[in-house]
DNA sequence: GCTTGACCCTCACGCAGCGGGAGGCGGGAG
DNA sequence: CTCCCGCCTCCCGCTGCGTGAGGGTCAAGC
């Protein structure tokens, strides 16, 4: 069975050119051509294209792809199998990305000012000896920093207005609930976790349980966090992580 | 506080060049200059930077990441709830083509061939009517073909014997114990399950229960796959079936 | 006050990975 | 025999930087 340029770039969703391309730079030859010179592609070729297919998606440039295909010692199951772990890494940097997202989404809700290397620390790993130690001078003393940009946040809009309205109204009941003596997993503690997710879905982002737990876990884990809750009430904190623990339990 | 251009470049994890370049072309001007000329990046201009990273991540232009942040629609919350919905998509495309993959590998142990369009099914979506008609004829009758091309597969090497010896070992001890009328829930049936998802670990890819439900449930749907289990033993698919999901629910 | 080394500046050319068009041949349907 | 679509081979252009060349700058140390 063999297959024209246009019915391969079809199925393959690449455009002609592509396909001229691969075979100028000797990616992908087609198996033959007919007497008119027509490029003829077979059922060895697909396979090929599949793999460049996975790999340039993976970014891959296509000098190393070569490299890769037509390395002998590796047979097509090694390709897949390798493109398997590539693509579950890279899963699992999207999912890192999708959680720096939330902190700084987060960070923002509260005014909480990110160091530089907060920011961009998802985009790969550096030498940490050279950022611990370098850390202090380049960006300064960055605690009494981070004290002095607390709160200067980057406002705007009037929605904003709304929303914080509505978040310092659920702190006061908040704090007015802990104030009672209530526990901290008990049903009037668990429906104000429940509203809480719910603010962050109807402002934020559509907040899952999951989501919320881990948010709940940087509330006593970073210390910013921590100090931000602790200064509307002490111990606040940790209550309120213990009342979305609990919530996101028996709901879920 | 200012940063100069080599401080901003090794925090956001660029290069001095890259900066230069969104200089040039206006996407990410510096908030001033020294009296020398040095470009002097603050705080907002982190702000854009990590939002320009984040779209570059997902693969947009440079020219369309201007037109997005400049818009003065969106606010930059908006931008961080968008780029939280573009990941979350991008990381189901990607989980896509990790179970694509699977399929890929698990065709290729039992010889499956498979059709051109299925390859590269992941790859975006396209007409589903042009492909339900087109493809009967542009490919041939495909059941047929099929057949013809089933257990061609594309062997190589020494391990795939030894892989292929192990898996029949395996059927023969399967298709006993169904001969024996043991339950597809019981724990002999359970135990040939769990070797089942441990041969594929050993030979393919770490098999997590997830993955092994997964692809049980694609044996009794993909009607290729069904088929050859049910020449190994009619009820095959569907014995073997149920006794991975017992297998996973009562080891998970 | 002078050197040194790390850092900054502005050109300017180059390269990958195609996009897109020009100009022309091939082939099957009518 | 013609029409039209699909194929062919140049070839120029664009994006997103990499990589110097050639030359100023600034903080530290002597």
């Amino acid at each position: 069975m063999a297959y024209t340029v246009g019915q391969v770039a079809r199925a393959a969703r690449v455009t002609v050119r592509t396909l001229h391309h691969y075979d100028e730079i000797g990616l992908l030859r087609p198996g033959g051509r007919t007497p008119a010179g027509y490029r003829r592609y077979d059922e060895a070729d697909l396979d090929r294209l599949q793999l460049i297919r996975y790999y340039r998606e993976l970014g891959f440039p296509l000098e190393e792809i070569a490299e890769i295909l037509d390395d002998p010692d590796s047979d097509p199951v090694a390709h897949l199998r390798r493109q398997h772990e590539l693509l579950s890494g890279r899963i699992g940097k999207l999912q890192e990305m999708v959680a720096a997202i939330e902190h700084a989404m987060e960070a923002r809700t509260l005014g909480i000012q990110l160091t530089p290397e907060e920011r961009f620390e998802v985009f790969g790993d550096f030498d940490p000896d050279e950022h611990a130690e370098e850390a202090e001078q380049r960006w300064g003393d960055t605690e009494a920093y981070r004290q002095s940009q607390e709160r200067a946040g980057h406002y705007s809009k009037e929605d904003w207005l709304r929303n914080k309205a509505e978040n310092e109204d659920w702190g006061r009941r908040f704090v007015a609930l802990m104030d009672s003596g209530a526990p901290a997993d008990g049903p009037e503690a668990m429906a104000l976790a429940e509203e809480h997710r719910q603010l962050i879905t109807k402002w934020w982002y559509d907040c899952s349980y999951e989501i919320h737990t881990g948010l709940a876990d940087m509330y006593v884990a970073d210390p910013r966090f921590t100090a931000y809750f602790e200064t509307l009430r002490p111990g606040m904190a940790a209550y309120l992580n213990e009342a979305i623990h609990a919530n996101a339990i028996t709901r879920a």
